[in-house]
DNA sequence: GCATGATACCTCGCGTTGCAAGGTATTATT
DNA sequence: AATAATACCTTGCAACGCGAGGTATCATGC
C-alpha cells in the first residue's frame, strides 16, 4: 500500500532543485531565483513549490539541511546526500526516456 | 473567475493526441495503443485518461467526431479541425520551449 | 525615524489532472 | 459456452503545483 503512484509527468520541480543543489549548496530563495534565470523565465516556480519540495526531499533524506547566516541573513542551505545524488540520477534518466519518447510521437517517426 | 489554470507540466496527453490525429482520423482505442506502441511502451495512457481528453477536446472545437462502424466494429473517430490544429501548434510550440528550458538547467549550460 | 521594498522563511487550501477501477456491449476465438 | 479482444464510457480519488497569505529581518530612500 505505500507505493510509488504519482502521474507521468510529475517530479519535474524535483529534479531541478537535486541537479541544481548538486553543484553547490543552496537554500530556498536562491533556488526560486536561480530556476527562473537559468531558463530565462520560460520556468517560474513560486516558493509555495520549492519550499514544500526542500522539505520532503530532506525527510526522505536526499537533502541535508544547515542553517547559516551570511550578510547578517539567516538561510537554510540544502546540500545533495548520496541518495540524494542517487535520486537525481533516477529522475534525470526517467525525464529522459519521457521527452524522447514524446519527441518520437511528436517528429512522426517511422514505427516499426 | 473562469481564467486558464493548469500547471506548467500538464497537458501532454493532449498535444500527443492533437499530434497523432493530424496525421489521420482516429478512434479512442486506437489512440491508447497508438502512444503505447510509438513510445516502445514508454508513455503508457489508459482509456480513464484518453476519453475524457476526446471529449473536452471536441467541446472545445479542437476536434470533430463521427460515429462509423468498420469490419462489424462500432467506433467514434476523431478528425482535427482548423482550431485543432492551431491549439496542436500552440501546445507543441511550449512543450518545445519548456523542455528546452529544462534541458539547459539540467546540462548546466553557462548562465549569464 | 519611518515607510517601502527586498530578502528569507513558511503553510493552508484550492483546482486540475492523470489514473485506476469499474461498468456496458459487441465480436472473435477456443 | 466461455474467454478474450475490441470499443465505448464514467466515477472518484490522490497528488501535484501553486496562489495567496503570513512572519521576520535588513537595507534604502525620504
Amino acid at each position: 500500500m505505500a507505493e510509488n503512484n504519482s502521474n507521468f509527468m510529475s517530479g519535474v520541480p524535483e529534479l531541478l532543485i537535486l541537479r541544481l543543489v548538486r553543484e553547490k549548496e543552496m537554500y530556498g530563495y536562491e533556488l526560486v531565483q536561480a530556476i527562473r534565470e537559468r531558463s530565462r523565465d520560460a520556468i517560474a516556480l513560486g516558493e509555495g513549490v520549492i519550499y514544500p519540495v526542500l522539505h520532503a526531499l530532506e525527510r526522505d533524506g536526499a537533502l541535508s539541511s544547515s542553517r547559516k547566516t551570511v550578510n547578517g541573513r539567516s538561510r537554510v542551505y540544502y546540500a545533495l546526500t548520496a541518495a540524494g545524488a542517487q535520486r537525481l540520477d533516477d529522475l534525470a534518466g526517467n525525464w529522459s526516456r519521457l521527452t524522447d519518447a514524446i519527441q518520437s510521437i511528436l517528429v512522426g517517426v517511422q514505427h516499426a
